[in-house]
DNA sequence: TTGGAATGTCAACAAGGCTGACGTATTCTT
DNA sequence: AAGAATACGTCAGCCTTGTTGACATTCCAA
């Protein structure tokens, strides 16, 4: 705090000007369309579209959520959600169980299936990564996340660290 | 290629493994949403969506380019565009010029009132960006775009790259 | 037993993708 | 000079995925 001066301004924070700033939204912003190009060729095939990937994803990460975790994850509201699961439940991709203590809740797990669309959309989505990760090297890696963890909100940030408390 | 062996596959390649990946998908995920939180509220106050902070964007950042050229690096239809475009002209933030060389073709130019669009969008944007990059530090920063160039689509890095040539 | 929470559903709407078809300049090619 | 190709705009219609608002059901808890 007390130290930072002419010269650090001046040179180690050359990496803050506008022009760098700029030059990381434009990566993020072509990088998000490889990010979503393989599995979005996938869904097509089945119809589907980016938001059954999601609620696959996350059901298959974290089995038997209910609804509202879910929807605080991905940040929709319930109508939205709501149509994107009945069709998958519909297609036997999904079940939706009771829940056993609070009765009102229902809990999601992915059925065989689901299991294999999700591992199918993974894997396509993991090549990818795959190879980023491993052209850029783990140094490259660790800033990647680093700079992604930064850059979440809060509550998004909360969701992120839940997802690896157990099983992480 | 011919040096990897067990000693490598079961130690510096530990970044390469699935859990690691599907923390980095997770993490862009998270983070896209905070990277377009800040600018999507402005662009709802102006009753305009990410469409148009796209088409504002890539205008400013290159002053005169022609429709086609901004159809491939944002990666729609013509159709999609041409409603964006339209509003935005109707708006008085862009202007379309008739080409002196070709004249089927229009250039594209942010009015006074477009730039001061965009510059909120980006002020905003930049700011998130900013704060992660210095919370990250510059090497995180280094790895941060490695990844993402590394993550880019062949035709999407060429349009990335592309941008900087003049003035990047 | 009553209020509130969790869930689901219906209806209506908007943004922003898409395809297909067509019109009009303009330019290139033969 | 004629015809093909290009650049752009537009109309019409469709889809996904987001939104609000209203309302029913079920169940827990005070």
């Amino acid at each position: 705090m007390a130290e930072g001066g002419a010269i650090e301004s001046s040179q180690s924070l050359l990496f803050l000007t506008d022009e760098q700033l700029r030059k990381g939204i434009e990566a993020m912003f072509f990088a998000y369309r490889g990010f979503t190009a393989d599995p979005d060729r996938i869904l097509d095939e089945h119809g589907y579209g980016r938001a059954h990937h999601r609620a696959l994803h996350f059901i298959h990460r974290s089995p038997g959520t209910n609804v509202n975790n879910l929807l605080s994850i991905l940040g929709v509201t319930k109508q939205s959600l709501n149509r994107v699961l009945r069709t998958l439940i519909g297609d036997g991709l999904v079940v939706s169980r009771v829940g056993e203590a609070d009765k009102r809740e229902r809990h999601l797990f992915l059925t065989e299936a689901g299991r294999a669309l999700e591992g199918a959309l993974s894997d396509a989505q993991r090549g990818r990564m795959r190879a980023a990760y491993r052209a850029a090297g783990p140094e490259a890696v660790a800033g990647f996340r680093q700079v992604l963890e930064a850059m979440m909100d809060a509550e998004m940030r909360a969701h992120y660290e839940a997802l690896r408390e157990r099983g992480g």
